[in-house]
DNA sequence: CCGGCGAATTGATCTGAGTCAAATCTTGCC
DNA sequence: GGCAAGATTTGACTCAGATCAATTCGCCGG
């Protein structure tokens, strides 16, 4: 059993359904505004789901059937043309919740989500969820709130891919990566494996995957960050990467 | 009196406050969410608030005290550093709300905003709205259907910043503007002012001035679009400044 | 331990957009 | 109407990052 409860409720645990009692993500995602008693309508709903790498999870133009919760793994979400170009508008880590537009259910959904490593999903049937948000007011408050993070970080990405040099976008990518990691308890803040490839940072900067290796390689020959292997980082000194990340 | 409801309430609009019932985006904004009653409470709160061209709403790094609606007049919400580089995230137009993170209070808000044109705002303290959005579940709602949007709205930026070319961009500009205009009403499809000089709408799409205007410049020679002076655009055909955005 | 293959790095060259520098056009103001 | 002052356009040149082309690395299966 690897339940621990990082926020206690009323200690009703026991009601909890098997399946959210041992979620990893179950006090950290919008779950964690319900109760243990309330949680079982939201259980009720679900069904998890398991990607490979690789494997999409909604794919442009297509209806949006499902809400769901990332348990497990990192996704991205991206919006490519016809002619291959490409941008990743968003990575999605453990707690993230996928769900576009409420209200206007006539809306495409204009972006696919790929799972990047092997993703552990948490399936709601857009129509269920929708109801319990108006049953429990601190599920819609959370998601709010959510949603005007994720509505900052983009607008710090447009900053980025708007106005900050090659060197600078890599800087600021590793040190999100870096706070990522902080938060989600996965690896130490000093080092911490990317959880994307040369190509998914390419196209989430807005750079070629030459751009971001020989930036990777400058920031190292500076002695900004280490690294083993490609993909595992060092950073041993976070104040100097903060600097390289400009403003 | 130039009062017209789009959206009818159950008729006690003889209740409403002087300055809601005449207010140009009663129904359009926020407060849309509120019946003729319920607005009382809203308006108790508010107080109306104006800036000219260049008068700034937030600084950044101030610590957010005010919550608004824009009633009228345009304004940028903005991000800039020391050096002198500046990139515009938002543009903000009559009905558009203005209100930061809202739980973690601590935060700072780190973006400007500014009036482009004279700007009318309706303002309520930060702490008086967070009570109404907990009492009316509606407002809330709709503060997160806005969110969404915004959202939505930021990665698709995000793509432009990321992806398109110069041209793109500027096409893409237009046609945002022309979309804008066409539901506020301002002006019509085809012919409307801009509501950005060069300088502005260079920070909002990532380029310079000099090549914003070699762009428009190179769209009006290929007859995509024309030009009455340096605002006043003429769109004729919508579809073939769709394929100049890209995708 | 040894290929083999996709991912990453490195090098050489090219180019779209930036920079610097004049014109020229607006627009408000007297 | 005429004249600044600022905004926009245009031109010449530069450069950061893209593109094209080899290597080299790193990891996995045998």
């Amino acid at each position: 059993m690897n339940y621990e409860a990082d926020q206690t409720f009323p200690a009703d645990l026991g009601a909890e359904p098997e399946r959210c009692a041992t979620c990893a993500v179950r006090n950290s995602s919008l779950c964690g505004a319900l109760s243990s008693d309330e949680i079982n309508d939201l259980n009720k709903l679900s069904r998890p789901k398991s990607l490979k790498p690789g494997q999409t999870f909604v794919f442009e133009g297509d209806q949006i059937k499902d809400f769901a919760n990332v348990t497990q793994g990192v996704a991205k979400l991206m919006r490519g043309s016809e002619d291959g170009r490409e941008q990743i508008v968003g990575l999605l880590f453990p707690s993230d919740f996928i769900g576009g537009p409420m209200s206007d259910n006539s809306q495409d959904e204009p972006y696919t989500i790929e799972a990047v490593s092997p993703l552990e999903l948490c399936i709601f049937p857009r129509d269920g969820f929708e109801a319990l948000l108006e049953k429990y007011p601190a599920l819609e408050r959370k998601l709010l709130d959510r949603t005007l993070n994720e509505l900052q970080l983009a607008r710090e990405w447009m900053v980025l891919l708007g106005r900050k040099t090659a060197q600078e976008r890599v800087a600021t990518f590793i040190m999100h990566v870096a706070e990522k990691m902080r938060n989600h308890g996965c690896q130490g803040t000093i080092g911490f494996d990317l959880p994307l490839g040369r190509a998914d940072i390419a196209d989430h900067i807005g750079l070629t995957i030459e751009t971001v290796s020989r930036q990777i390689t400058q920031l190292r020959k500076e002695g900004v960050i280490d690294m083993q292997g490609a993909r595992h980082i060092l950073a041993y000194d976070a104040d100097r990467l903060r600097e390289y990340a400009g403003f």
